[in-house]
DNA sequence: GTTAGCACTCAGGTGTTGAGAGTGCTAACA
DNA sequence: TGTTAGCACTCTCAACACCTGAGTGCTAAC
């Protein structure tokens, strides 16, 4: 059953199957074939090997009088080796560079815009996942107030992620319990990561030390465990659910659609596959999935920022798809944005006050 | 043209086949509609009844040999005057307690949970509009730095919006000068409202007041009011998209079910037509709706925090629902949520002397 | 004014048929 | 022995006719 069962010409004929399949999503026949690609063999002789490929389980048969189908064993033959994996052409990396260059000082905008080239430039439904990390360390944690009682609880990572909320609370509060209990907690767990504080016992610690805050603190802790929580919790952007309607696999199948669908709007379990993938760029195809995406394919890959693996991005689609140009786009989107975003070494945070004369630049 | 032209009679029929098509979905007959609702006329009389009713606009004929379908106008009749407006279910209201109890502490999660009763208990999609206020006022702005070339830009409003973004810098930045930037921003636009700052020349104000910062300025600047920006825009959560198919109309008809989802992507369109009701409870029906929703129907209403209207919530389906259950579910849902959230006057501020004192609260 | 009766209409389901694209097998060929 | 032409067979799909059921509009009688 490996590739090297199969002769030279064998492979010729599941390639072509494939890029036919790929373009069409009609099931291949001989005849057609082998007037399509001029290989020099008659539509007999390609029956007879396509038959071999079916034994071997490469190929399908929707029923007995239809043309062939490639199966999710022939797709992965198709990544793994036969694959057109060409350069993407200048003027597609162009499209992707200018639109990231729009938004190069900030990521949280990059992203999107990454998420929206995806799925412009393959026709499938992209996602990107923000970035978080499980082990970013606290800064700080902040209580605002808002009015008689709500505040807004703020909490500061290192790497800059901050997250927020308004709790509502049911004593009232002072600014100067307000300033302690931010105090006390960011004390209490600066430095140490989300994961580790979480795994804490905090209403505990608070009822124990400080008496006066404790009525506070029944309020806000609870908040607090879910906004590190959310903290942890990777983010997922989705572009592009509408394109699958361009298929006609799915177009005229409301059934397949009408599951894609709904199992897009699961995005925590969605997330959760996304996030437990391999690192680099990683393919999946049919069955390689979990059941409910069994007749879909998955291609991901990361981006860094300063070097460091912070997010994921891809596709998801029918297994017939252009894995090649897909591919192709992901890597170059994935590496562009980590190149845009990288390390500038000679860029370092100075501690002197004095300014650097940046001013005049700009004077005109 | 006005309701009064029709007599008891003609009222009680066409009740009767709204009620009939809201539940099927199949064109209403004059024998069946005898059937059903016992009436004490014959399906003749019915018949010459609903040639009256379709002369004045409110049915209509998919075909000659088909049963009767109410217009536009039938379902705004039946909205105003005929529908069933009768109390929630004790049960249903229960459910909806209790959901929203869960969280009663924090507005977000809140909001989130009132998607998903809403979105569950109607079986249509369902979108919460997030409190925004165009008005609010800002209280302070601070720079965190995260690495050698990005820092946080956050951005936080009197009612607790806080608003957050990594920049990254083209030019070195020392803290001395984030810590100057967040206080000469802070000490220039607090207590101003969002769109007042948008208004002003800022790149302008920085060249000439300070010359030190004006390199970090240029890089900051177009991030500052982008963010702004994104204060002032509502953000839209929605929820049970896929809801749709569950109606028989929709899962026959591709072509409709992909006209709705494809509007449905367009966030930024159809978050515009929220902001722009009616405060209250505001129902629109099939061609009352722009072009593009012009065979749905949308119902949506407001709730307050604190008896400030903050935000909005609604429904959107098929002009074929069920107005009576589904407005009673969301007043019932709004008014829950304004409640949970209403000011409690014994409960406030002891001091607000201080409060932008946080930009140091870093270094703790 | 109401109703029974009747002719008429139309969508949708069923059955048939033929065309087209495909396969598998066999026998002949190089 | 691998390759190919030929042929019988299979299956889908579109077109077509046909029938049925639900519905309408009209007319005449109650």
């Amino acid at each position: 059953m490996n590739p090297n069962d199969l002769n030279e010409r064998k492979l010729q004929i599941l390639q072509a199957i494939i890029a036919d399949f790929i373009t069409t999503g009609e099931p291949v026949g001989s005849r057609s074939l082998s007037k399509s690609h001029d290989m020099g063999i008659s539509p007999a002789t390609i029956r007879n090997e396509m038959s071999d490929l079916e034994d071997m389980g490469y190929l399908t048969h929707p029923h007995t009088s239809a043309g062939r189908v490639p199966s999710d064993k022939a797709y992965r033959l198709y990544v793994d080796e036969l694959m057109d994996t060409s350069e993407l052409p200048e003027e597609d990396k162009q499209k992707i560079r200018s639109k990231l260059l729009e938004s190069r000082n900030e990521l949280d905008s990059t992203i999107e815009h990454a998420a929206e080239l995806l799925s412009d430039m393959t026709n499938l439904t992209s996602f990107v996942l923000m970035p978080r990390k499980d082990e970013s360390k606290l800064k700080y944690i902040n209580f605002l107030p808002v009015d008689s009682n709500t505040v807004v609880l703020m909490i500061v990572a290192e790497d800059g992620q901050v997250m927020n909320r308004a709790i509502r609370l049911s004593v009232p509060y002072t600014e100067e319990n307000l300033q302690l209990m931010s105090k006390v907690m960011t004390h209490n767990y600066r430095g140490k990561s989300i994961s580790a504080v979480m795994a804490m016992d905090i209403i505990d610690s608070f009822t124990n030390d400080m008496q006066s805050l404790s009525g506070l603190a029944q309020d806000v802790v609870p908040s607090f465990l879910k906004t590190l929580e959310k903290m942890l919790n990777a983010d997922l952007v989705m572009n592009g659910y509408s394109n699958i309607f361009s298929l006609p696999e799915f177009s005229t199948d409301m059934q397949k659609t009408q599951n894609f669908l709904k199992m897009l709007e699961d995005k925590s379990k969605l997330t959760d596959v996304i996030v437990n993938r391999d690192k680099g760029v990683m393919i999946t195809i049919g069955d390689e999935n979990s059941e409910d995406m069994k007749d879909l394919s998955l291609i991901t890959a990361d981006y860094r920022v300063n070097g460091e693996l912070v997010g994921r991005l891809g596709v998801i689609g029918p297994t017939r798809m252009k894995y090649g140009k897909v591919t192709s786009v992901i890597k170059y989107i994935s590496d562009n944005i980590s190149q845009t975003f990288e390390l500038k070494e000679n860029n370092d945070v100075k501690d002197d006050s004095n300014d650097d004369g940046s001013a005049d630049e700009q004077d005109s």
